[in-house]
DNA sequence: CAGCATCCGTGCGGATACTG
DNA sequence: CAGTATCCGCACGGATGCTG
């Protein structure tokens, strides 16, 4: 599904950009990152923005954790899909899992260095979150609200 | 939904933990964060998750663009998608939107100084994805490698 | 040009029951 | 305990057609 962005549309014609080192790091990766055929961005855009594998690898920075356990530290996920997003993260290398050839068995997960890895750059998003969240609640309410007046 | 973790299950038999100063922050958050009715992290991940948003506000680094031009700049993306995305983005204050009355009227969308600052945090993550890109993908092709090889 | 309205297919994810 | 299997609703999102 190629989800790039075009390098740049309106040769001619470019607008005044911002001006911030920023805007000038995405533009490189406009014509770098993006034009890979399957984009690395979506990829693990994906993975975070699903319902659980990112609330799964928070739990597990406490250590390894077993099935039921993490089944009890993420609220409201059915075994399903604790099953499945296991699955994925193992697949993705992100987690490992051992089992112990007990009765009944017993198998443990645990984050992966990559997984461990990938903690840094969430934890800067969440932070973020954490931060501007009442910003977020407030612009909100005024969008809200101003939609109500319309209507009226 | 509430979608937090639990503070801690297992009261007495706490497994020793990972050590690292990333498990610490992330076990306060456990105990604080996620205690919050509603907590910003989900709120957050919804967006970073979705299909387009991310993409959006990317191409918008590069300065305010139309409407037709954000559809040129992220193909693939519906005028239907196109839109609804702009509306939350509105709405949760990351970017703005102003009519000019032209005729035909032209409407440019443009971050706010909130939609600026997620960029930060979100190009950790993308960095991330670029570098570990290999990695997940070889750790991919050995899970679905194994995956056959005990179907056989 | 910028968008809303409508129809519709697909897949995510919840609930439930069963197994080694 | 740690899963698998099956059914199913519903929201996400694509395609198309219509407006100011």
């Amino acid at each position: 599904m190629s989800t790039r962005l075009r390098p740049s549309n309106h040769p001619g014609r470019n607008r005044p950009d911002a001006g911030s080192a920023l805007a000038q790091r995405f533009r490189t990766w406009q014509a770098a990152a993006f034009d890979m055929t399957l984009c690395p961005v979506r990829d693990v855009l994906d993975r975070v923005g699903d319902k659980w594998t990112t609330l799964m690898l928070i739990a597990l920075t406490t250590g390894p954790m077993r099935f039921g356990a993490l089944n009890r530290a993420v609220p409201d996920i059915s075994k399903r899909m604790l099953t499945q997003s296991l699955r994925v993260l193992e697949r993705d290398g992100m987690i490992s899992r051992q089992v112990f050839p007990t009765k009944p068995p017993s198998v443990e997960y645990r984050l992966t260095p990559l997984g461990q890895s990938i903690l840094e750059p969430l934890i800067q998003l969440v932070t973020w979150a954490e931060v501007r969240h009442a910003d977020i609640r407030t612009a909100r309410e005024r969008f809200d609200a101003a939609a109500k007046a319309d209507a009226a």
